[in-house]
DNA sequence: GAAGTCGCCTACAGGTTTTAGGCAAATATG
DNA sequence: CATATTTGCCTAAAACCTGTAGGCGACTTC
Protein backbone atom coordinates (compact mmCIF):
# COMPACT_ATOMS: atom_id res chain seq x y z
CA UNK A 1 0.00 0.00 0.00
CA UNK A 2 1.35 3.34 -1.04
CA UNK A 3 2.11 5.88 1.30
CA UNK A 4 0.84 9.35 1.83
CA UNK A 5 3.63 10.98 3.05
CA UNK A 6 2.10 12.32 5.78
CA UNK A 7 4.74 14.92 8.11
CA UNK A 8 3.01 17.24 11.20
CA UNK A 9 4.25 20.40 9.02
CA UNK A 10 2.00 18.91 5.61
CA UNK A 11 -0.86 18.24 8.36
CA UNK A 12 -0.42 21.70 9.69
CA UNK A 13 -0.79 23.49 6.45
CA UNK A 14 -4.01 21.29 5.23
CA UNK A 15 -5.30 21.78 8.36
CA UNK A 16 -5.15 25.85 7.77
CA UNK A 17 -6.51 25.35 4.79
CA UNK A 18 -8.95 23.32 5.88
CA UNK A 19 -10.07 25.72 8.49
CA UNK A 20 -10.45 28.34 5.93
CA UNK A 21 -12.87 26.15 4.35
CA UNK A 22 -15.01 25.32 6.86
CA UNK A 23 -14.28 27.09 9.94
CA UNK A 24 -11.52 26.96 12.62
CA UNK A 25 -14.10 25.12 15.43
CA UNK A 26 -14.78 22.70 12.25
CA UNK A 27 -11.13 21.31 12.18
CA UNK A 28 -11.10 18.06 13.63
CA UNK A 29 -8.61 15.17 13.16
CA UNK A 30 -11.01 13.03 11.86
CA UNK A 31 -11.90 15.60 8.58
CA UNK A 32 -7.94 16.24 8.18
CA UNK A 33 -7.55 12.28 7.80
CA UNK A 34 -10.29 12.27 5.12
CA UNK A 35 -8.85 14.70 3.62
CA UNK A 36 -5.66 12.95 3.33
CA UNK A 37 -7.30 9.64 2.37
CA UNK A 38 -5.56 7.81 5.70
CA UNK A 39 -7.51 6.54 8.36
CA UNK A 40 -7.53 8.68 11.56
CA UNK A 41 -5.54 6.90 13.81
CA UNK A 42 -2.29 7.36 11.36
CA UNK A 43 -2.48 10.94 12.34
CA UNK A 44 -1.71 10.73 15.74
CA UNK A 45 1.95 9.47 14.85
CA UNK A 46 2.81 13.10 14.21
CA UNK A 47 -0.08 14.88 16.61
CA UNK A 48 -0.17 14.33 20.09
CA UNK A 49 -4.11 15.32 20.51
CA UNK A 50 -6.84 17.38 18.48
CA UNK A 51 -5.56 20.58 20.83
CA UNK A 52 -2.38 19.68 19.98
CA UNK A 53 -3.31 20.21 16.05
CA UNK A 54 -5.54 23.47 16.59
CA UNK A 55 -2.37 24.67 18.39
CA UNK A 56 -0.08 24.39 15.79
CA UNK A 57 -2.53 26.00 13.49
CA UNK A 58 -2.76 29.03 15.60
CA UNK A 59 0.90 28.94 16.00
CA UNK A 60 1.32 28.82 11.94
CA UNK A 61 -1.14 31.29 11.22
CA UNK A 62 0.13 33.82 14.08
CA UNK A 63 3.40 33.11 11.53
CA UNK A 64 2.52 33.95 8.64
CA UNK A 65 0.71 37.02 9.58
CA UNK A 66 3.62 37.94 11.30
CA UNK A 67 5.43 37.48 8.03
CA UNK A 68 2.99 40.14 5.95
CA UNK A 69 2.88 42.37 8.38
CA UNK A 70 6.51 43.09 8.83
CA UNK A 71 6.35 43.19 4.63
CA UNK A 72 3.86 45.89 5.00
CA UNK A 73 5.85 48.00 7.15
CA UNK A 74 9.15 47.49 5.48
CA UNK A 75 10.40 50.92 4.54
CA UNK A 76 7.05 52.81 5.78
CA UNK A 77 6.75 55.12 8.81
CA UNK A 78 4.04 56.91 10.68
CA UNK A 79 0.31 56.78 9.48
CA UNK A 80 1.71 55.18 6.28
CA UNK A 81 3.26 52.46 8.21
CA UNK A 82 0.07 52.86 10.74
CA UNK A 83 -2.21 52.27 7.91
CA UNK A 84 -0.39 49.24 6.24
CA UNK A 85 -0.37 47.45 9.99
CA UNK A 86 -3.60 48.12 9.44
CA UNK A 87 -4.57 47.03 6.00
CA UNK A 88 -2.48 43.96 5.90
CA UNK A 89 -3.64 42.29 9.56
CA UNK A 90 -7.62 43.02 8.15
CA UNK A 91 -6.64 41.55 4.54
CA UNK A 92 -5.30 38.88 6.25
CA UNK A 93 -8.23 38.12 7.78
CA UNK A 94 -10.75 38.70 4.96
CA UNK A 95 -8.14 36.39 2.86
CA UNK A 96 -8.13 33.42 5.83
CA UNK A 97 -10.87 34.15 7.89
CA UNK A 98 -9.73 30.30 9.49
CA UNK A 99 -6.46 31.03 9.77
CA UNK A 100 -7.44 34.18 11.80
CA UNK A 101 -9.75 33.21 13.81
CA UNK A 102 -7.23 30.20 14.85
CA UNK A 103 -4.71 33.06 16.00
CA UNK A 104 -7.27 34.03 18.59
CA UNK A 105 -7.23 30.47 19.99
CA UNK A 106 -6.00 30.72 24.04
CA UNK A 107 -2.64 29.54 24.06
CA UNK A 108 -1.04 28.68 27.43
CA UNK A 109 1.52 31.65 28.12
CA UNK A 110 4.64 28.89 27.70
CA UNK A 111 3.40 28.67 24.35
CA UNK A 112 1.86 32.56 23.81
CA UNK A 113 5.85 33.47 24.54
CA UNK A 114 7.71 31.63 22.37
CA UNK A 115 5.28 32.27 19.22
CA UNK A 116 5.31 34.91 16.92
CA UNK A 117 2.53 36.65 18.82
CA UNK A 118 5.87 38.73 20.52
CA UNK A 119 6.37 39.76 17.26
CA UNK A 120 3.14 40.91 16.05
CA UNK A 121 3.55 43.09 19.25
CA UNK A 122 7.07 44.59 18.67
CA UNK A 123 5.98 45.59 15.00
CA UNK A 124 3.62 47.55 16.80
CA UNK A 125 5.97 49.29 19.30
CA UNK A 126 7.91 50.03 16.05
CA UNK A 127 5.27 51.95 14.72
CA UNK A 128 5.09 53.69 17.40
CA UNK A 129 8.21 55.00 17.15
CA UNK A 130 6.73 57.77 14.71
CA UNK A 131 4.92 59.18 17.29
CA UNK A 132 7.14 59.75 19.95
CA UNK A 133 5.32 58.57 23.11
CA UNK A 134 6.84 57.79 26.74
CA UNK A 135 6.61 54.76 28.59
CA UNK A 136 3.68 53.80 29.88
CA UNK A 137 1.90 56.02 27.27
CA UNK A 138 3.66 53.75 24.80
CA UNK A 139 2.56 50.52 26.40
CA UNK A 140 -1.24 51.83 26.37
CA UNK A 141 -1.13 52.79 22.57
CA UNK A 142 0.15 49.37 22.21
CA UNK A 143 -2.66 47.79 23.88
CA UNK A 144 -4.94 50.08 21.80
CA UNK A 145 -3.99 49.49 18.78
CA UNK A 146 -4.39 45.92 19.32
CA UNK A 147 -7.55 46.39 20.54
CA UNK A 148 -9.19 48.26 17.93
CA UNK A 149 -7.52 45.71 15.19
CA UNK A 150 -8.81 43.02 16.50
CA UNK A 151 -12.05 44.10 17.35
CA UNK A 152 -13.21 45.47 14.50
CA UNK A 153 -12.15 42.62 12.07
CA UNK A 154 -13.71 40.39 14.62
CA UNK A 155 -16.88 42.72 14.37
CA UNK A 156 -16.79 42.94 10.93
CA UNK A 157 -16.55 39.01 10.15
CA UNK A 158 -19.17 38.14 12.24
CA UNK A 159 -21.65 40.24 11.01
CA UNK A 160 -22.24 42.78 13.56
CA UNK A 161 -21.85 45.80 11.32
CA UNK A 162 -24.36 44.56 8.16
CA UNK A 163 -27.55 45.61 9.61
CA UNK A 164 -26.30 49.44 9.08
CA UNK A 165 -25.99 50.82 5.37
CA UNK A 166 -22.38 52.34 6.03
CA UNK A 167 -19.38 51.41 3.93
CA UNK A 168 -17.58 49.14 6.10
CA UNK A 169 -14.19 50.18 3.82
CA UNK A 170 -14.93 53.88 4.86
CA UNK A 171 -15.47 53.29 8.63
CA UNK A 172 -12.17 51.41 8.44
CA UNK A 173 -10.53 54.24 7.09
CA UNK A 174 -11.87 56.66 9.72
CA UNK A 175 -10.87 54.44 12.59
CA UNK A 176 -7.31 54.49 10.76
CA UNK A 177 -7.17 58.43 10.70
CA UNK A 178 -8.65 59.28 14.19
CA UNK A 179 -5.81 56.42 15.52
CA UNK A 180 -3.35 58.69 13.57
CA UNK A 181 -4.50 62.17 15.09
CA UNK A 182 -4.79 60.39 18.85
CA UNK A 183 -1.61 59.23 18.62
CA UNK A 184 -0.32 62.28 17.02
CA UNK A 185 -1.94 64.38 19.74
CA UNK A 186 -0.66 61.95 22.40
CA UNK A 187 2.76 62.78 21.42
CA UNK A 188 5.57 64.22 23.86
CA UNK A 189 5.62 68.21 23.43
CA UNK A 190 8.73 69.08 22.27
CA UNK A 191 10.25 66.75 20.34
CA UNK A 192 10.40 66.66 16.11
CA UNK A 193 7.91 64.34 15.62
CA UNK A 194 7.85 65.28 11.56
CA UNK A 195 5.13 67.11 10.84
CA UNK A 196 6.01 69.18 13.70
CA UNK A 197 2.51 70.54 16.03
CA UNK A 198 -0.25 68.47 15.97
CA UNK A 199 -2.94 69.91 12.98
CA UNK A 200 -6.28 68.53 12.29
CA UNK A 201 -6.27 65.62 10.81
CA UNK A 202 -8.02 65.79 7.16
CA UNK A 203 -11.62 64.03 7.04
CA UNK A 204 -12.06 60.92 4.66
CA UNK A 205 -13.90 61.91 1.25
CA UNK A 206 -17.48 60.89 2.74
CA UNK B 1 -39.69 8.79 39.33
CA UNK B 2 -39.54 12.34 40.90
CA UNK B 3 -39.04 14.91 38.05
CA UNK B 4 -36.47 17.17 37.34
CA UNK B 5 -38.80 20.12 36.77
CA UNK B 6 -37.02 21.10 33.11
CA UNK B 7 -37.49 24.15 31.13
CA UNK B 8 -35.96 25.39 27.98
CA UNK B 9 -35.09 28.92 30.54
CA UNK B 10 -34.20 27.06 33.52
CA UNK B 11 -31.32 25.17 30.75
CA UNK B 12 -30.18 28.01 29.68
CA UNK B 13 -29.33 29.53 32.81
CA UNK B 14 -27.96 26.40 34.21
CA UNK B 15 -25.98 26.68 30.63
CA UNK B 16 -24.77 30.33 31.27
CA UNK B 17 -23.57 29.27 34.71
CA UNK B 18 -21.61 26.07 33.44
CA UNK B 19 -20.34 28.43 30.93
CA UNK B 20 -18.94 30.57 33.82
CA UNK B 21 -17.46 27.97 35.43
CA UNK B 22 -15.82 25.55 32.51
CA UNK B 23 -15.76 27.76 29.67
CA UNK B 24 -18.39 28.34 26.94
CA UNK B 25 -16.54 25.97 24.33
CA UNK B 26 -17.22 23.00 26.97
CA UNK B 27 -20.82 23.57 27.39
CA UNK B 28 -22.34 20.50 26.06
CA UNK B 29 -25.79 19.06 26.25
CA UNK B 30 -24.19 16.31 28.19
CA UNK B 31 -22.54 18.17 30.11
CA UNK B 32 -25.64 19.52 31.25
CA UNK B 33 -28.19 16.99 31.91
CA UNK B 34 -25.26 15.42 33.98
CA UNK B 35 -25.65 18.76 36.29
CA UNK B 36 -29.58 18.37 36.76
CA UNK B 37 -29.00 14.52 37.16
CA UNK B 38 -31.37 13.30 34.04
CA UNK B 39 -30.46 11.62 31.22
CA UNK B 40 -28.96 13.41 28.02
CA UNK B 41 -32.12 12.86 25.74
CA UNK B 42 -34.70 14.59 28.30
CA UNK B 43 -33.01 17.72 27.32
CA UNK B 44 -34.13 17.62 23.12
CA UNK B 45 -37.55 18.05 24.47
CA UNK B 46 -36.68 21.65 25.37
CA UNK B 47 -33.60 22.11 23.02
CA UNK B 48 -33.25 21.47 19.26
CA UNK B 49 -29.46 20.81 19.21
CA UNK B 50 -26.52 21.40 20.86
CA UNK B 51 -26.52 24.55 18.60
CA UNK B 52 -29.75 25.97 19.62
CA UNK B 53 -28.59 25.93 23.34
CA UNK B 54 -25.58 27.87 22.56
CA UNK B 55 -27.72 29.79 20.74
CA UNK B 56 -29.85 30.62 23.41
CA UNK B 57 -26.84 31.10 25.75
CA UNK B 58 -25.89 33.94 23.60
CA UNK B 59 -28.90 35.46 23.67
CA UNK B 60 -29.42 35.07 27.54
CA UNK B 61 -25.69 36.65 28.01
CA UNK B 62 -26.46 39.71 25.67
CA UNK B 63 -29.96 40.43 27.09
CA UNK B 64 -28.23 40.48 30.67
CA UNK B 65 -25.43 42.54 29.42
CA UNK B 66 -27.49 44.77 27.75
CA UNK B 67 -29.29 45.19 30.88
CA UNK B 68 -26.18 46.32 33.00
CA UNK B 69 -25.58 48.36 30.16
CA UNK B 70 -28.66 50.40 30.29
CA UNK B 71 -28.37 50.59 34.24
CA UNK B 72 -25.22 51.99 34.06
CA UNK B 73 -25.85 54.86 31.57
CA UNK B 74 -28.96 56.12 33.42
CA UNK B 75 -28.92 59.24 33.96
CA UNK B 76 -25.06 59.98 32.84
CA UNK B 77 -23.96 61.90 29.36
CA UNK B 78 -20.82 63.08 27.58
CA UNK B 79 -17.74 61.41 28.78
CA UNK B 80 -19.25 59.98 32.33
CA UNK B 81 -21.61 57.84 29.87
CA UNK B 82 -18.48 56.60 28.14
CA UNK B 83 -16.60 55.85 30.91
CA UNK B 84 -19.64 54.21 32.62
CA UNK B 85 -20.47 51.76 29.14
CA UNK B 86 -16.91 50.52 29.19
CA UNK B 87 -16.42 49.91 32.38
CA UNK B 88 -19.91 48.11 32.74
CA UNK B 89 -19.04 46.22 29.41
CA UNK B 90 -15.76 45.50 31.01
CA UNK B 91 -16.98 44.42 34.27
CA UNK B 92 -19.45 41.63 32.67
CA UNK B 93 -17.10 39.94 30.48
CA UNK B 94 -14.49 39.46 34.41
CA UNK B 95 -17.46 38.75 35.79
CA UNK B 96 -19.43 36.38 33.56
CA UNK B 97 -16.07 35.28 30.80
CA UNK B 98 -18.51 32.16 30.17
CA UNK B 99 -21.24 34.13 28.87
CA UNK B 100 -19.20 36.98 27.71
CA UNK B 101 -17.63 34.61 25.37
CA UNK B 102 -20.80 33.16 24.47
CA UNK B 103 -21.88 37.10 23.48
CA UNK B 104 -19.34 36.56 21.08
CA UNK B 105 -21.13 33.61 19.11
CA UNK B 106 -21.61 34.20 15.51
CA UNK B 107 -25.66 34.47 14.86
CA UNK B 108 -26.88 34.67 12.17
CA UNK B 109 -28.33 37.37 10.39
CA UNK B 110 -31.68 36.90 10.96
CA UNK B 111 -31.12 36.16 15.04
CA UNK B 112 -29.10 38.68 15.76
CA UNK B 113 -31.27 41.11 14.13
CA UNK B 114 -33.79 40.16 17.13
CA UNK B 115 -30.94 39.78 19.44
CA UNK B 116 -30.10 42.75 22.23
CA UNK B 117 -27.31 43.14 20.28
CA UNK B 118 -29.44 46.19 18.42
CA UNK B 119 -30.02 47.67 21.58
CA UNK B 120 -26.28 47.21 22.24
CA UNK B 121 -25.52 50.07 18.92
CA UNK B 122 -28.67 51.43 19.91
CA UNK B 123 -27.27 52.64 23.83
CA UNK B 124 -24.17 53.58 22.05
CA UNK B 125 -25.23 55.89 19.50
CA UNK B 126 -27.09 57.54 22.64
CA UNK B 127 -23.39 57.78 24.28
CA UNK B 128 -22.25 59.52 21.28
CA UNK B 129 -25.62 62.24 21.28
CA UNK B 130 -23.18 63.95 23.79
CA UNK B 131 -20.50 64.42 21.29
CA UNK B 132 -22.59 66.16 18.09
CA UNK B 133 -20.98 63.60 15.28
CA UNK B 134 -22.94 63.91 12.32
CA UNK B 135 -23.65 60.86 9.70
CA UNK B 136 -21.36 59.22 8.54
CA UNK B 137 -19.36 59.50 11.33
CA UNK B 138 -21.54 58.93 14.08
CA UNK B 139 -21.66 55.29 12.28
CA UNK B 140 -18.22 55.17 12.23
CA UNK B 141 -17.97 56.09 15.51
CA UNK B 142 -20.43 53.39 17.07
CA UNK B 143 -17.87 50.83 15.50
CA UNK B 144 -15.11 52.39 16.54
CA UNK B 145 -16.49 51.89 20.04
CA UNK B 146 -17.47 48.60 19.89
CA UNK B 147 -13.98 47.61 18.02
CA UNK B 148 -11.79 48.95 20.82
CA UNK B 149 -14.09 47.38 23.88
CA UNK B 150 -14.82 44.56 22.28
CA UNK B 151 -11.04 44.22 21.35
CA UNK B 152 -9.66 44.82 24.65
CA UNK B 153 -11.56 43.02 26.75
CA UNK B 154 -11.07 39.99 24.23
CA UNK B 155 -6.93 40.27 24.42
CA UNK B 156 -7.09 41.15 27.81
CA UNK B 157 -8.97 37.65 28.71
CA UNK B 158 -6.76 36.03 26.13
CA UNK B 159 -3.92 37.11 28.73
CA UNK B 160 -2.05 38.91 25.36
CA UNK B 161 -1.87 41.99 27.87
CA UNK B 162 0.19 39.78 30.51
CA UNK B 163 3.30 39.53 29.15
CA UNK B 164 3.66 43.74 29.99
CA UNK B 165 4.43 45.01 33.62
CA UNK B 166 2.06 48.16 33.14
CA UNK B 167 -1.43 47.62 34.67
CA UNK B 168 -4.51 46.79 32.60
CA UNK B 169 -6.72 48.86 34.44
CA UNK B 170 -4.33 52.03 33.83
CA UNK B 171 -4.63 51.14 30.38
CA UNK B 172 -8.16 50.72 30.11
CA UNK B 173 -8.87 54.97 31.54
CA UNK B 174 -6.04 55.94 29.36
CA UNK B 175 -7.89 53.98 26.48
CA UNK B 176 -10.86 55.69 27.91
CA UNK B 177 -9.34 59.12 27.90
CA UNK B 178 -8.30 58.85 24.60
CA UNK B 179 -11.70 58.00 23.19
CA UNK B 180 -13.53 60.95 24.59
CA UNK B 181 -10.89 62.89 23.25
CA UNK B 182 -11.01 61.92 20.39
CA UNK B 183 -14.80 62.05 19.77
CA UNK B 184 -14.63 65.85 20.84
CA UNK B 185 -12.13 66.32 18.33
CA UNK B 186 -14.77 64.81 16.27
CA UNK B 187 -17.17 66.81 16.87
CA UNK B 188 -19.33 69.17 14.51
CA UNK B 189 -17.36 72.62 15.21
CA UNK B 190 -19.67 75.55 15.82
CA UNK B 191 -22.22 73.25 17.93
CA UNK B 192 -22.69 74.26 21.72
CA UNK B 193 -20.99 70.42 22.99
CA UNK B 194 -21.09 71.75 26.58
CA UNK B 195 -17.28 71.62 27.02
CA UNK B 196 -16.66 73.94 24.25
CA UNK B 197 -13.86 74.25 22.29
CA UNK B 198 -11.71 71.30 22.28
CA UNK B 199 -9.28 70.84 24.30
CA UNK B 200 -5.82 68.88 25.18
CA UNK B 201 -7.78 66.63 27.37
CA UNK B 202 -5.92 65.75 30.83
CA UNK B 203 -3.29 62.86 31.08
CA UNK B 204 -4.12 60.31 33.92
CA UNK B 205 -2.05 60.23 36.81
CA UNK B 206 0.60 57.55 35.26
C1' DG C 1 19.42 -9.23 0.50
C1' DA C 2 18.95 -9.28 5.60
C1' DA C 3 17.94 -6.32 9.65
C1' DG C 4 15.75 -2.85 11.57
C1' DT C 5 12.96 1.32 11.59
C1' DC C 6 8.99 3.75 10.39
C1' DG C 7 4.29 4.62 8.58
C1' DC C 8 -0.13 3.52 8.16
C1' DC C 9 -3.33 -0.02 9.39
C1' DT C 10 -7.02 -2.71 12.32
C1' DA C 11 -9.34 -2.99 16.60
C1' DC C 12 -11.32 -1.11 20.36
C1' DA C 13 -12.90 1.84 24.32
C1' DG C 14 -15.09 6.06 25.74
C1' DG C 15 -17.62 10.31 24.94
C1' DT C 16 -21.08 13.53 22.49
C1' DT C 17 -25.05 14.33 19.38
C1' DT C 18 -29.46 13.22 17.88
C1' DT C 19 -33.71 10.37 16.76
C1' DA C 20 -37.45 7.09 17.96
C1' DG C 21 -40.40 5.07 20.86
C1' DG C 22 -42.13 3.75 25.74
C1' DC C 23 -43.88 4.21 30.43
C1' DA C 24 -45.30 6.76 34.25
C1' DA C 25 -46.45 11.08 36.51
C1' DA C 26 -49.10 15.28 36.18
C1' DT C 27 -53.26 17.37 34.50
C1' DA C 28 -57.73 17.79 32.62
C1' DT C 29 -62.49 15.82 31.97
C1' DG C 30 -66.64 13.58 33.17
C1' DC D 1 -63.20 9.84 42.05
C1' DA D 2 -62.16 7.37 37.77
C1' DT D 3 -60.61 7.98 33.32
C1' DA D 4 -58.47 10.12 29.38
C1' DT D 5 -54.90 12.99 27.78
C1' DT D 6 -50.88 15.28 27.90
C1' DT D 7 -46.33 15.82 29.31
C1' DG D 8 -41.70 14.59 30.98
C1' DC D 9 -38.08 11.76 31.42
C1' DC D 10 -36.61 7.26 30.22
C1' DT D 11 -34.22 3.25 27.34
C1' DA D 12 -32.24 2.03 23.01
C1' DA D 13 -29.51 2.76 19.24
C1' DA D 14 -26.97 4.87 15.29
C1' DA D 15 -23.43 8.08 13.81
C1' DC D 16 -19.34 10.58 14.62
C1' DC D 17 -15.01 12.19 17.08
C1' DT D 18 -10.99 11.38 20.26
C1' DG D 19 -7.39 8.55 21.72
C1' DT D 20 -4.56 4.02 22.73
C1' DA D 21 -2.41 -0.47 21.61
C1' DG D 22 -0.48 -3.43 18.75
C1' DG D 23 0.46 -5.43 13.95
C1' DC D 24 2.27 -5.79 9.37
C1' DG D 25 4.12 -4.28 5.38
C1' DA D 26 7.05 -0.74 3.20
C1' DC D 27 11.04 1.89 3.12
C1' DT D 28 16.17 2.50 4.64
C1' DT D 29 20.79 0.95 5.59
C1' DC D 30 24.54 -1.71 5.29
Amino acid sequence: MARAGLTTERLVEAGAELADEVGFEQVTVSALARRFGVKVASLYSHLKSSHDLKTRIALFALEELAGRVADALAGRAGKDALAAFADAYRDYAHEHPGRYDATRLRLDPETAARSAGVRHAQMTRAILRGYDLAEPDQTHAVRMLGSVFHGYVSLEMAGSFAHTAVDTEESWSWVVDSLDALLRNRAVPGTTSGTGAPERESRPAG
